[in-house]
DNA sequence: AATCCACCGGAATTTAGGGCAC
DNA sequence: GTGCCCTAAATTCCGGTGGATT
């Protein structure tokens, strides 16, 4: 958190009465915090590679990949942020005459593919991210986009991207993301970031860097800081902490996303400490391979109040599809048709966003047999980010 | 006016299980 | 008891529409 933000908290808040929740969102599991904690080794190596940067040249294509929540995206954010502070670009550097002609410059761009999961939309996000002037995103076709682009790049401008989350249900493969970049200039230099490492030949053509899971004691760390900043001092004891990076298995989204769901809990019964049966129920609260929530909020709107619907039914509208779907189109804030919402569910268990599972036991009736649809992500930490964040 | 992408709605197809005839 | 057919629900697929821009 910046200490300006501390600061209007502060202010906000008026007096110093003691209350469990300082700030919430510094235990969201889907937000980054400047500094990534216990992750030098993997800034090094990232930063060996895009070593070649600081002599003028152009660093080759290359894929990060590791397990979700290994904080692969707090690296790369960051550290791309940062670059583009410290490496001047054309557009930040006021020309004079002491410019050396023909020096390039490079700027660097964080493209998030699940905001920008086609290939248009990729260009278009790398397109705004280099430029001073937003650019429309639509009624221009993607031939278009890569001519403005290429021009962008052209001459002595090259340009990094970081393109993160590829390999996602709801995007594309690394390999993919290069080809777009490459096919618009050679100017270029992606960075993929995704879960999986590249397969067969591409693997050998890439250069690759893995990034492990947390560590247990790195992961309570990273708890203990967030929830310093987020909730009471001793709100949390330690023991409940590690109980939970233990729980997590080094992944840092569903720890957070445990505490985050414990905290509002806790929260609303008015409780002074978060102790273990808030925790437990955290913990309860996050499926087994789950999907981030990160991917759940990178979601259109409409998909948004389609969810935020759903999660609040009980376990009778949710008993088929088609019960829930009744449900939720009976919702006054849903305004799809009953079709869409329909299709949007099967749409968001294709994704792994929401799960179906068959029930054995009630068949009644003729028919194929209902299977009944839940949520893939913790609900309880869903409900209360989608209320401050979205 | 023409072009372009994203989003929607509904139609079309598939499927699992029970009923019925043999 | 076995296998085919029927039903209703589950699931998938595609063409139309909208809003924005040049």
């Amino acid at each position: 958190m910046r200490l300006e933000d501390r600061i209007t908290r502060r202010r906000q808040r008026g007096g110093t009465r003691r209350r469990l929740v300082r700030d919430l969102s510094a235990l969201d599991p889907t937000a980054h915090p400047d500094e990534p904690t216990g992750r030098g080794p993997t800034l090094e190596r990232i930063l060996d590679h895009l070593d070649p940067i600081f002599d003028g040249d152009l660093p080759p294509n290359a894929h990060i990949y590791g397990p979700k929540g290994a904080g692969k995206s707090a690296v790369v954010t960051t550290l791309f942020e940062h670059l583009s502070r410290v490496v001047p670009s054309q557009q930040s550097v006021i020309y004079t005459t002491t410019r050396t002609a023909g020096a390039p410059t490079t700027s660097f761009a964080y493209i998030d593919a699940r905001d920008a999961s086609t290939e248009f939309a990729l260009l278009h996000a790398t397109l705004d991210a280099l430029s001073e002037e937003s650019i429309p995103s639509q009624g221009v076709g993607v031939e278009a986009l890569r001519d403005r682009l290429a021009r962008r790049v052209s001459y002595d401008e090259r340009a990094v991207v970081a393109v993160d989350h590829v390999g996602e249900p709801e995007t594309y493969e690394a390999m993919t993301a290069i080809e777009a970049l490459e096919a618009v200039s050679p100017n270029f230099s992606v960075l993929t970031v995704g879960r999986t490492p590249l397969d067969g030949e591409t693997a050998e053509r890439i250069q690759s860097v893995s990034v492990p899971k947390y560590e247990r004691h790195s992961l309570v760390d990273i708890l203990v800081a967030r929830a310093s900043d987020g909730v009471a001092r001793n709100a949390l004891t330690h023991e409940v902490t590690s109980n939970v990076a233990a729980w997590a298995d080094g992944d840092a989204h569903d720890a957070l996303s445990a505490l985050y769901g414990a905290t509002t809990l806790a929260a609303t019964d008015g409780a002074d400490t978060i102790g273990a049966e808030y925790v437990d129920a955290g913990m309860d609260a996050v499926p087994e391979d789950g999907c981030s929530l990160g991917r759940v909020f990178a979601l259109p709107d409409s998909r948004h109040h389609v969810l935020r619907a759903f999660v609040e039914l009980d376990d009778e509208d949710t008993a088929s599809v088609s019960a829930a779907t009744e449900a939720i189109a009976s919702t006054p804030t849903v305004s799809l048709s009953e079709a869409t919402i329909r299709r949007v569910l099967y749409e968001l268990s294709d994704l792994g966003i929401v799960r179906r599972v068959s029930e054995r036991d009630s068949t009644d009736g003729p028919g194929r047999p209902a299977t009944r649809p839940i949520p893939n992500f913790s609900t309880l930490a869903f409900r209360g980010l989608i209320d401050t964040n979205h």
